[in-house]
Formats: C-alpha cells, structure tokens, sequence
DNA sequence: CGGCTGACGACCT
DNA sequence: GAGGTCGCCAGCC
C-alpha cells in the first residue's frame, strides 16, 4: 500500500510522460560518473518523487540507449532491483573506471554528478 | 475504466 | 543497526 489516492495535493509534480523526462535527465551523466535517484528527482521539480524516478528505471526498455547503471540510490549505494541486474550495474560502472565495493560505490563522493 | 505494481529517501522508533 | 511511516503517481493489464 505505498500509495493512497484519497491522499492527492493539487500540487502535482510528475505527470504524463514523466518516465521520459527521467530518461532524458539520466543520458546527461557523463560516463565515469554515477547520479542518485534523489537528484534525478530534485532536477526534475521534487525530492518528493525520487521512488516514482525508480519506478521509471525499472520501467526501462532494454536495449535503450540510457545509461541506467550510473544510477545508483542515496549515499552511492547500488539499490537495483535484482541481484543479476546489480551484478551487471557494478561491472558496467567498473568498465568505465568506477569501482564498486559491498554494493557501494567507492569514492561516491567525487563521482556524483548532479544534473541540473 | 478499476486494479495492480513498483531501481527511493528522509525521518522516526 | 534494523525495522516502520509517509510522501509520491505513471504505465500496463
């Protein structure tokens, strides 16, 4: 029961092609570099909606041309949503120069990008 | 058109 | 540190 429709504000922040913007938002970070769900979500209008920003990446066609592996949950932990699909998020972060340890990204600090 | 399903994150016990 | 609460809603069947 995460969401309860009674509950709507009038202040509504995503909408209708909101998957898309979140897309379009991930293809800016620049390889080499990891963002976080939350700040996806803050360049998009809220902090708010960063879990509807995980719903957009596990709504992810494959075979596209966004790089989701450089997308990693707060404090650069790899939070994906299968331990395969982690696997393959790690290694493709590690082609590209970013390590990885215990699902965390090592020195997430300095490679956190933050879109505008 | 109703129901279901989710890669989050900050904060609080 | 390990749970629970709450804010949030599009896309697909």
């Amino acid at each position: 029961m995460p969401y309860d429709a009674s509950r709507h504000g009038p202040h509504r922040i995503v909408g209708p092609g909101f998957h898309e913007r979140v897309w379009a938002v991930v293809r800016t970070v620049p390889p080499g570099f990891v963002t976080t769900y939350g700040d996806i979500a803050a360049a998009l209008g809220s902090k708010n909606v960063a879990r509807h920003v995980g719903y957009a990446m596990a709504a992810l066609p494959a075979g596209g041309d966004v790089p989701w592996w450089r997308v990693v949950a707060a404090g650069g932990k790899l939070a994906t949503a299968s331990l395969a699909t982690q696997r393959r998020q790690a290694k493709a972060l590690a082609s590209e120069g970013v390590a990885t340890k215990n699902a965390r990204v090592v020195a997430f600090a300095t490679r956190r990008f933050a879109p505008a």
